[in-house]
DNA sequence: ATAAACTTTCAATAAGTTTTGAAAGTTTAA
DNA sequence: TTAAACTTTCAAAACTTATTGAAAGTTTAT
């Protein structure tokens, strides 16, 4: 396969694992285009190379700096914005753990822990399917908050070694 | 909170936090619903509950149960099928990661398998730019890989465990 | 101060996804 | 075999989310 070919074809990967996995398809893409990209670009650049509206590149971009995935650049004499990914693996699967983990388990927590103070009768089956339920998934959902946490704080890349192999 | 009003809190959350994860917000509610349920609930009674229409209890209900979360029961002397979640969470977290595994990594890791056969110039920048992301990518992408087969593999849930002490 | 270069906003529209409900299909009991 | 009980299908409609593009806003150079 050729280079042109292929970066076609990872822009769409990444949009497509992106959608399936709640992320607007059009962001991962943009996201993508830029991970492959040596040099930093411009709004036009990816609107042009992506065939889409400057809005719509403009957004995405913003989002992308959100979720600190991309960075603004300026450029010495020039008027425009550059933008620029940043292209280690491990710190991109961070950032965006860190993001969902905030915006999405921690909202979770919070009403699984409220849900946990139900009122009811010790004696009632419904009552304590529904605790039980709650009371599990809360577990659960806690110990994958904490692994995040673990992972967001260590600085070295543990995925990169072999740590899968202690799981047997 | 009363448990009636827990019971709407807890079906909603469940929703909400699946369509943030690119899962059906219904089918998730209609998991929610089960998973809370002391008895096995006919499709009608999941209409009535969630208000929704039989054809998409129907087809939700079919679907939570390729996705291996839900059981179709048959009482004796009864003409209608029931159904039942499994409640154990760990086993919910399994499912879950066998589908999503199948469906999705494995697309990414067969594409990106196929990228880092591209054919170029070792000296030209971009061309090693693209190569160095995809081969960075590919390595993470294999490593959440083997790490989830360890888990699917696991009959114990070493997440409800303390494994996650060991990142430090 | 002006105007050109550039970025951001947002209402309208398009695209994508989910839901409905009635009709078709299937199973069971008599 | 019939018909009632139940399940499945699927085209149309409703709803949700993403995109466009022109107008408004901002910055910079002169």
């Amino acid at each position: 396969m050729e280079l042109a070919e292929a970066k076609l074809k990872f822009i769409e990967t990444w949009g497509k694992l992106g959608s399936e996995w709640g992320i607007n398809r059009t962001m991962a893409q943009v996201h993508a285009l830029l991970l492959i990209s040596t040099e930093a670009l411009t709004t036009e650049e990816v609107m042009e190379m992506l065939k889409i509206s400057r809005g719509n590149a403009n957004m995405n971009l913003r989002d992308l700096i959100v979720w600190g995935l991309v960075e603004k650049q300026h450029k010495a004499g020039e008027r425009k914005e550059f933008f620029f990914a940043d292209k280690d693996a491990w710190s991109i699967a961070r950032q965006v753990a860190k993001e969902r983990k905030k915006r999405e388990l921690e909202p979770v927590l919070k009403s699984l822990a409220e849900l946990s103070n139900v009122n009811g009768d010790e004696k009632d089956p419904e009552f304590k399917t529904f605790k039980k339920s709650v009371s599990d998934i809360s577990k659960l959902a806690k110990n994958v908050d904490k692994t995040l946490e673990t992972m967001l704080k260590a600085e070295e890349n543990w995925f990169f070694g072999s740590i899968f192999k202690m799981f047997k």
